[in-house]
DNA sequence: TTCTGTAGTCATATTTTTTTGACTAATTGA
DNA sequence: TCAATTAGTCAAAAAAATATGACTACAGAA
């Protein structure tokens, strides 16, 4: 597993892995929040009704792995942390408007 | 339960079910294979190594009760079923392109 | 009529994903 | 200094997905 990366495998699909990321529970709601603006950790964890830390914890730092998420800490008032769409992840945008408009007809 | 479609629920997200649909074990594997003509289950079975009877009957069950694959059976020869792309399985196929895209840059 | 290939189902076991609840640690406001 | 908000971690439990192995049933070939 040292040469590898984890895109392929072996399983022959390329767009495998990226779908098992974007499936995930909570990550699609996170990245479709993320495409309004920045997120952060307890907001998602208010706003998402249902949901917990332990996952939204999971959720960010893969999808952070993956770069479609840039963290970045924001030194100011109440310091906190920011999760920004990277341009990797805003390319993703419509790949998700065209899975949407899939149900639309 | 009675008045609602399986897509949307309550997570705001139309694309979750689609992803998730498309992302457990064997589907995007199975849904690259039928692009490229009818697939049957023994194939399959037999072409995509480690996977398993029950695992594909599930698989080839969702793809198809989502509308993606079309059963189809076959009274010749061997009498055998096939299974199909719909078209609305086809209308995915630019999605998976847009998606292995993300890759190759 | 027995054997092979077709396409599965079913109950159970294993593995993976997700949730729960307790805990940590730094910063800020009162 | 006490309490709240920030953003988490960790171990364990629960739930969901996947795999295993036994079994069914039909058709055709030998």
């Amino acid at each position: 597993m040292t040469t590898e990366n984890k895109e392929e495998k072996e399983s022959g699909c390329p767009a495998e892995g990226l779908l098992k990321l974007l499936s995930g529970k909570w990550k699609p709601q996170i990245f479709l929040l993320a495409v309004d603006g920045p997120i952060r950790f307890n907001g998602l964890l208010r706003d998402m009704k249902g949901s917990n830390k332990q996952s939204i914890a999971v959720a960010l730092r893969e999808l952070e792995e993956f770069g479609l998420l840039d963290k970045e800490v924001i030194k100011l008032k109440p310091l906190h942390i920011e999760y920004n769409l990277s341009e990797k992840g805003k390319s993703l945008i419509p790949v998700f408007r065209q899975l949407e408009s899939f149900f639309e007809k």
